[in-house]
DNA sequence: ATAGTACCTTAACCTGACTTTAGGTCAAGA
DNA sequence: TCTTGACCTAAAGTCAGGTTAAGGTACTAT
């Protein structure tokens, strides 16, 4: 059993976010010992989830619903699947976009390096969209791709 | 020449964020015809530039500052690199972020697969962490891994 | 005793990125 | 003429996800 200020460390969270966590209802019937709130591995294990399910995108309240389901037993199992298959399907578009925003920064640093080079983007603008070097006309495409 | 609601149009913005941009000073002189906005080919490449930064992660005032440096010609060539280069090591970590975040959604769904055909947790329980299917555990490991 | 520290609450405040509202201009078509 | 549609502004509102402030309790060490 941890107090407040310990999670806080373990986990470098504010103690003020961590309230709020619970003012939104994501730690459902967290004991308290005369007002203090006391944290065990439920509330550990709930506040892992938190974190991955936060960096998938998904909003508090719907991490509040599925840690409801999580409580709720067995025959929310569907339920809770479907929700991480949704996720699944966002989180790989995300990254696809990801890779394409990555290669289009790459691009313009390749830019700028030639840039200060030349002092100049005469050049570079000569080699645009299409008589790139080869490796950075790869990446110049993959980035204006259209999303299917 | 465009017009803001062909603008709205073409890239799906609302006109609404389009004006907020404009207040927010990301299309620095901006044409008018008697107080109409004339978007040009010079604002649709800022617009471009304004996606791409947006989904790198940069807020609207860090992209305002951006564009300002592109106005200011070549004596910003370094300025713009070094955002560019710190933009592109915060997209490598988020990827690499969110490569984990999908091995921990991915290891999830097929934990509720399990759950459902079972109808129980209780022969899952028992391999948590270790005794998992080679495959399984792989995507396991990978989410759990501490970031370096 | 009293000072310090760690906890508590409620309510207000903050930030970023928009969106909505209320009211106004202006040109074209019925 | 008058209404419709596309534009305009300034100011207020919204939403998520917190953070801060003000005031209170309770244990511990000096």
């Amino acid at each position: 059993m941890y107090t407040i200020g310990q999670i806080s460390e373990m986990f470098g969270i504010p103690i003020s976010t961590l309230r709020y966590y619970d003012r939104e209802g994501l730690f459902p019937d967290m004991q308290r010992t005369s007002g203090i709130r006391r944290f065990t591995e439920k509330e550990i294990d709930i506040l892992r989830m938190i974190e991955c399910l936060k960096m998938s995108g998904l909003e508090l309240k719907e991490i509040r619903q599925f840690i409801k389901w999580c409580q709720e037993g067995s025959q929310t199992y569907e339920k809770r699947y479907e929700l991480l298959q949704k996720r699944k399907t966002a989180v790989e578009a995300e990254l696809e976009q990801m890779k394409k925003v990555l290669d289009m920064i790459c691009f313009k640093c390749w830019y700028y390096e030639q840039a200060m080079k030349a002092g100049n983007e005469e050049r570079l603008s000569q080699m645009l969209p299409d008589r790139l070097p080869e490796e950075i006309q790869a990446m110049y495409d993959h980035a204006h791709e259209k999303p299917q």
